[in-house]
DNA sequence: ATGTATGCAAAGCGTTTGCATCATG
DNA sequence: CATGATGCAAACGCTTTGCATACAT
């Protein structure tokens, strides 16, 4: 891991190891289950981080992951939650958003054969389709409704393998 | 239009006409286009605005801004390009953006069919995909590479029929 | 050693808000 | 006339940045 921080033509600093270590699970925490986890943003990293090193900057997170997303080993992600997300999952997945809390969930799909119709995109030289669903998630159906359609204990885990749509 | 505002339960005052005439374009102004037409930000209807009513206020176009989109009758953008954008289309459309400058193209095309794969979804009451393409427009592309591949002179016009995917 | 990373604090940007005034319904 | 809208300016949350110090290489 060291490596891939000198790779990058980083120092490695023990403040990047930290931040290393929370985006993508740690080296040396078996848990590895921070409340950052999954698409933190920069805040909640800063929070995480500071409980392991009281005195880390703001400004040192929010370069290193700057960094990091410049160098294509992170995703810098504008859902419209009011904050950026960080996403340490750099293969090609869409998201599930929470229009209440926020919650982020990846989905792994591919949506490839999704094209702009028709000569909509001329002049445009056109990437892949972001896909962004919205919607409750069930904590905030139960806060909001009182009644999930389905009992939270019975919800799956977060990622599930790829699938049609 | 004044009727518009009444039945929305909000006065009609000369800074709303005016904003309103910015946004759908105008009832006595021909040409109706303004600089700040198509998926404008706050700041561009401000600066539209300022210039046929030179006091008016950042506050009072963000605060009708919001009630119209509160209302309904305008979508709130976040497509991640800095700063909100308003819509006034208000039919379920997906959009095209310029990495480069932010310009926004609308992309009217049934994505309807769009699905979260397998049981990703679980516990998630999910609503529409959003569906945003990210590419370069014709003057960026210009602008950066000096040879776009397709004419700008020859680009069709903004918006498109629906279309297959 | 030397050049980069860090911490601190202040500035920046987009957006929101408190308050007194003004005008619409 | 009374409620609600406006203008002004200050506050706000998130992010970035200037500078001097400390540290990895």
């Amino acid at each position: 891991m060291t490596q891939l921080f000198r790779n990058l033509g980083l120092k490695v600093t023990p403040q990047r190891e930290l931040i290393f270590e929370i985006l993508w699970g740690a080296d040396d925490d078996p848990a590895a289950s921070h409340p950052a986890a999954g698409h933190p943003t920069a805040d909640a990293v800063f929070a995480e981080a500071r409980q392991r090193m009281p005195m880390i900057s703001l400004r040192t997170v929010y370069q290193t992951l700057n960094d990091l997303a410049y160098m294509g080993e992170l995703h810098h992600l504008d859902l419209g939650t009011g904050s950026s997300r960080y996403d340490p999952n750099t293969e090609v997945h869409h998201h599930l958003v929470c229009t209440s809390c926020g919650k982020v969930r990846d989905v792994f799909a591919d949506y490839s054969a999704i094209r702009v119709p028709g000569g909509a995109a001329s002049g445009f030289q056109v990437g892949a389709a972001e896909v962004v669903f919205r919607g409750l998630c069930d904590d905030c159906q139960t806060r909001l409704n009182g009644s999930p359609p389905v009992p939270p204990a019975l919800v799956s885990p977060t990622n599930q393998p790829k699938g049609e749509y």
